[in-house]
RNA sequence: GGAGAGAUGGCAGAGUGGUUGAAUGCGGCGGUCUUGAAAACCGUUGUGGGCUUAUAGUUCACCGGGAGUUCGAAUCUCCCUCUCUCCGCCA
């Protein structure tokens, strides 16, 4: 969520970085109804005020023991008043608030202005010593190996579930369990990251605190009964760890690290990169999250990316790091590298990873703010960045 | 699932209709004293939203969340959530 005051004072700038993002501005809109919300608080609070007043007067009145009944008698309306313009004030926010919530972040200024995935810049690739791109050589592709191996039965997984439910068997299971096992054991050992294990189910209001809701909606498998949702990512629970916290300066930056399964319907999506793994419904990830401050926010974005990279070489995997365009930028992010990997079966690459600063945004949703150590009495909203990396895909 | 108890400021803990944004203690911050520190003493100490002739002034809201009663609610009524204790159930 932006923050209403910087769009009221700096309407031009928003709607600019939205178009950029190739997203629809309705920030007219949204200055409408701030003012309007505004004009009415003042009226209300008017009133309050001297309701409020009068009761004190009508106090002194009673303890000196004299007759109040005029004064009473005059505010008995008072009450109703102020109830209407508070209703109609609430209906506004209520309106305010939902335009807000698909109001999207703002690119960073370093991030190259482009329309689609076509426009990403690549920043460096790494290759293992030797390793040839253009070996014409045929791959099996991870389906044929599973299938030749017996690691993978995406048949029965269907059977058990549906389609998009893989199924590892044997080695395959053991593989996967040892890959998580070692990003986790990897990040804790040498990038001092901190393990988590959240729950994986999650409340609504978790996922109104990322941002996952109202946008995503379709996108989540809900237990309608409990009005609880599965998490499409680790980042929801390990940001609302400290959803509506107030943290402290030196505690910062928070590094967490956590695996999880994460549940995603892809909705509509049918028919586009369906095959084995490259979109299914439930999904291995280790998330990577860091709680920091504003200032040294984008250094520790580069911190992040360099961390996922150093996985890539130890494991000898050819990758390289693309800086996303302003049109190819989530929804919440304001600037985001992606790490893709080479797959020799497809002759192309293939994402693997993405590092996302999403500045303040997600934190004024999640209502998470630190307290400066100068300045005790000072609370700003916290920087928040991720990062994922699934084992197999 | 049933019965009971509870939720107040950073923490502990008063307050059951009228100058209560909230006693008191601890903690934090500033100061006096001291060569320095401790102790003692004095002062100060929440967040958010508005308005204005805007490093200030003023106002409104907030005592788990929501609705209600009242001229007036932390305090009374109703609903919800969570925590604790006891009973039941438990793949």
């Amino acid at each position: 969520m932006l923050d209403l005051k910087f769009i009221r004072e700096n309407p031009d700038v928003v709607k600019q970085g939205i178009e950029n993002k190739n997203e629809k501005s309705r920030i007219d809109e949204v200055l409408e109804l701030d003012k309007k919300r505004r004009e009415i608080l003042v009226i209300a609070d008017e009133l309050k005020s001297k309701r409020n007043r009068v009761s004190d007067e009508v106090a002194k009145l009673k303890k000196a023991k004299e007759d109040a009944t005029a004064l009473i008698e005059e505010m008995k309306g008072v009450g109703e008043d102020i109830k209407k313009y508070d209703d109609e004030r609430i209906n506004v926010e209520a309106e305010l608030n939902n335009l807000l919530a698909y109001i999207p972040n703002l690119p960073h200024s370093s991030v190259p202005v482009g329309k689609s995935a076509a426009d990403n810049v690549e920043v460096r690739r790494w290759l293992p010593e030797g390793y040839n791109l253009d070996d014409p050589t045929e791959t099996p592709d991870h389906l044929q190996i599973g299938k030749n191996l017996k690691i993978l039965d995406f048949e029965r997984g269907t059977k058990i579930s549906g389609s998009g439910f893989p199924l590892y068997m044997g080695d395959g299971a053991t593989l996967e369990r040892a890959l998580f096992n070692f990003f986790l054991d990897f990040h804790l050992e040498h990038h001092g990251y901190q393990e988590v294990m959240t729950p994986f189910i999650v409340n609504r209001e978790s996922m109104k605190g990322t941002g996952q809701i109202p946008k995503m909606e379709e996108d989540m498998y809900t237990c309608e009964k409990d009005g609880m949702y599965l998490i499409p990512t680790a980042e929801v629970p390990i940001t609302n760890i400290y959803r509506n916290d107030v943290l402290e300066e030196s505690s910062l930056p928070i590094k967490y690290c956590g695996y999880s399964p994460c549940f995603r319907r892809e909705a509509g999506s049918y028919g586009k990169d369906t095959k084995g793994f490259l979109r299914v419904h439930q999904f291995n990830k280790v998330e990577m999250v860091k709680f920091a401050k504003p200032e040294g926010s984008y250094d520790e974005l580069e911190k992040l990316v360099n961390d996922a990279e150093d996985i890539l070489k130890a494991l000898n995997i050819p990758y390289r790091v693309l800086m996303l365009c302003t049109g190819d930028l989530s929804f919440s992010a304001a600037k985001c590298y992606d790490i893709e990997v080479w797959s020799p079966a497809e002759k192309k690459w293939l994402e693997a990873s993405s590092c996302s600063n999403f500045e303040d945004f997600q934190a004024r949703r999640a209502n998470i703010k630190y307290r400066r150590s100068d300045d005790k009495n000072l609370s700003l909203f916290i920087h928040l960045m991720d990062r994922d990396l699934q084992p197999v895909g």
